[in-house]
DNA sequence: CCGTATCCAAATAGATACTG
DNA sequence: CAGTATCTATTTGGATACGG
């Protein structure tokens, strides 16, 4: 009897291919992309500003972070002609597109954890 | 005009603590927690059978990995007094409920990736 | 069969100084 | 201001041998 006994009742929700789970873990995974993207879904940020409302980052961190995050296509940096000194990070569709699913993960999280 | 100027609709999707968001991602990663929650979603197993169904993990990384998602209590370390010998790995009830959200994050990586 | 013990490699993150 | 360069520390995962 090693079997689940609860198969029956509990297939009716598919399992989808998770490795396209494992994706979306990847980029989510990194000590502050959370933290980041939390904070530019609010507004669009410079690095100094990220920098200041997250202290404990450092500047080598941030800037790899930020790297990734524009690699996977999260967020867009901004660089206007006027002024290519001063570049935006902002998140892109993809990006927005996260809020909900951050949103389930915090609601299991505060049920579970 | 630093402010997005999406502030006004898209704000009726409230922000919950994504610190909760980071608990859940922190019980989710792991190179191959995934994949052994996904096996455990079918059926009870025991480590010498996950151990075959994922012919690339060492058994060191195994134990660990088990032991970590025992610890975050995802999984039941089910033993038989009539042989403790032979444990197996069972899915708790907070595992389980992890099905949803696993398939939420598989649909976003589908649609994103 | 079900792990643990040792040792090693790779990836990630931090501290600090420096540059265009 | 917005990063890069170095160097180091920590964490995670892998290879392999051994033990109850």
């Amino acid at each position: 009897m090693r079997k689940n006994s609860s198969t029956n009742y509990e297939n009716e929700q598919v399992l989808h291919d998770f490795c396209d789970a494992a994706y979306t873990l990847s980029v989510l995974s990194g000590r502050w992309k959370l933290t980041i993207l939390v904070k530019l879904m609010e507004q669009d940020l410079r690095f100094g500003e990220i920098k200041q409302m997250i202290p404990k980052i450092t500047e080598r961190v941030l800037a790899l972070q930020l790297k990734n995050l524009e690699q996977d296509q999260l967020i867009l940096k901004i660089q206007h002609k006027s002024d290519p000194k001063a570049p935006v990070y902002r998140l892109s569709l993809k990006g927005k597109s996260l809020k909900p699913l951050i949103n389930s993960l915090a609601k299991w999280g505060e049920k579970y954890k």
